[in-house]
DNA sequence: AATGAATGAGATTTCATTCAT
DNA sequence: CATGAATGAAATCTCATTCAT
């Protein structure tokens, strides 16, 4: 029997790892330390080795808990409304978190994630679910527009699910380097791509 | 005056660089030892650090070769027709060298940069350029295609070269970890979009 | 006063004890970390340190048990019969006893206390009672042997008595080691030993 | 080609292991930190981990060098006069040995390998050879002696080369704690051992 | 210029021990 | 008395960098 709470050690765990966020976020994942987590967390190196057996396992639940954080966004997105409109509230649900300054460290930390997808298989992974199931998500529900009429019968639902998700992959990035962001243009540009899809005489990715 | 030519010198330096992109696009940045290089290279720690100061420089070395790659790679897209094709040239010549094997070898290396961008200032500067020329290349050929006409008025030629990017940037990234990947379907997206902002009739983008 | 009678607690210390060498005879004593004992034992670690103020303590205990049980067995060896036949009756019980399971463990353990007794005064105390009690015991009984006759006049006790222990923890060592261990030829080559020793006419070791 | 000579390079190795004896001697191997080695080597610890792996190699490496070195002892004493001899001149090479000073700290580390080698496979490796190999050395010559009519036909030179072995690894363990301990008495119990075995009337062993 | 052995600061991790509950 | 989460000193090992040759 648990000396205290699972509730109180998941919230410990919770903490170490929104620590461990703020320090990468900051420095990368390898220029942090643990001793820079143990600061940042306000326990001991012991402490936190009890809750994760590595620095590495610390990453890749950093990369779990984002994982399933996207996922449950996107269910959210997608089953808050009709399916007509479920890319677009999709959309809105992504990029308007861009904005948000907490999230915007964990994206900042996302692309720690990818870097480090690269080298070690755990986190690749985790990176790879996190490619793969909003895709599909994002397919089959788009497919069930296609269905309703909303989008043209000779679009390709898959392609544009990927292409989506790789704008926003592409926006995070420029959200951290180009001086001159902003949302709104964006947005406008999904629009006008959904609405040429949904234009049944159009006919650019019929085969 | 040195003892050795110019020539002589960049050919070393790049032989260390091509080490060194090896090196990091197998285990990325950080977990690249110097004696990973000095071994991938044949030469000694020594004579690296006769080529650079430290490994932070060899880094941001591979950042400023990269930078002035994909600006030349732009240039030439750009130029090498009329204006009015010029943003269908640039995404083939992008996007065909993401099939490219020496290519995806660098490309892991860009994450690699990405994610040292965050933490080190003059890497950051380097990726910031490598983020705001192309754009600002393409907004520049974009603005001509328009004034030509292939590209209705009241489209917005800067979002439109930051959202062409971006997705660029996406596709890098899935091609590391979607195991279904293939261009095409982004190719007929791009073009769907391109001929979606040529129409006049379109006002999507108005205000 | 205690809560619990004394003899509870020095069960649960002699239970304690004995999950340590079951980890110690495994792993060795510094690789024996205070969590293994706490899983073998079943016990907490509070509860352990209720009864041992540390580790060291632990392998003090453990030694002294053994030293104890040592003499026990001797002495019982001694007094069990005619002092003409207490070597060969010793020299029975204690290589009888290293075909026994539990004692193998128990005698690895040994080996533990030897190297640790380099080290720590505490344990060398014990250790060196532990060798040195034995042989004052075997001299005595050897001594009465001589004055009955069953040893020579010329041989020399005390040595005797040394030879036949060093001999015996020799034998400790080869039994962990020697692939092809067997303990009747050395039965063999102490009865020859006793019976030089008992001819008159031998004068080895005079002088 | 090495910077260095190779003698160098073993030289530095074998003063890094000679450092370690005597820190081992002195607190043990596990209470021996890797910064003991150091100080005591005058080098720095990446010097160190220049010709070691690991500390656990350093252990592995002593206990090698010290079976050779036994190894190479036994040759000598047997190959050096009459098989009928050789036990004699093995013994008192190595209970001479134990005398001195050198020799001692040297057999101190050796009770630390005993300990080690229950829990390391490598170590154990090592540690089994030096009790097989002098054991089948000494039955080799012991054969030739009994072949020259030396030793009786009756005798097991086995079971007697492991008992002469035994003995003087026990006596190794004496001499750490035994505050009464001289040499001189072993000899001569030896000398009878030997000439009981001699002796073609004597059918102690027969079997 | 090139070499590579040496340096040593600093990283990750362990684990004996404590103490609030 | 028992519990077990927390502590933190200290251990092992790494690796960017230097410098005598």
């Amino acid at each position: 029997m648990p000396k205290v709470s699972l509730e109180y050690l998941a919230a410990r765990r919770s903490e170490i790892l929104d620590a461990a966020i703020v320090c990468i976020s900051r420095e990368g994942f390898h220029r942090t330390t643990m001793k820079d987590i143990v600061r940042e967390s306000r326990l001991s190196p012991g402490a936190i080795y009890n809750y994760f057996q590595s620095k590495q396992e610390i990453i890749e639940a950093i990369a779990a808990r984002r994982q399933a954080k996207e996922r449950e966004l996107m269910l959210e997105a997608i089953d808050d409304g009709p399916a007509t409109e479920a890319l677009r509230r999709v959309g809105d649900a992504f990029l308007d978190e861009l904005e948000n300054t907490k999230e915007r460290l964990r994206r900042r930390v996302s692309v720690q994630l990818w870097a480090e997808a690269q080298r070690s298989p755990e986190v690749r992974k985790i990176v790879r679910r996190s490619f793969e199931e909003p895709r599909k998500l994002l397919s089959g529900v788009l497919l069930e527009a296609q269905r309703q009429g909303a989008i043209a019968k000779w679009a390709d639902v898959d392609a544009l699910a990927s292409f989506v998700i790789a704008t926003f992959h592409g926006l995070v990035l420029q959200r951290e380097w180009d001086s001159c962001f902003s949302i709104e243009p964006y947005k406008r540009l999904l629009d006008l791509l959904l609405k040429s899809v949904a234009e049944e005489h159009e006919a650019a990715m019929a085969e």
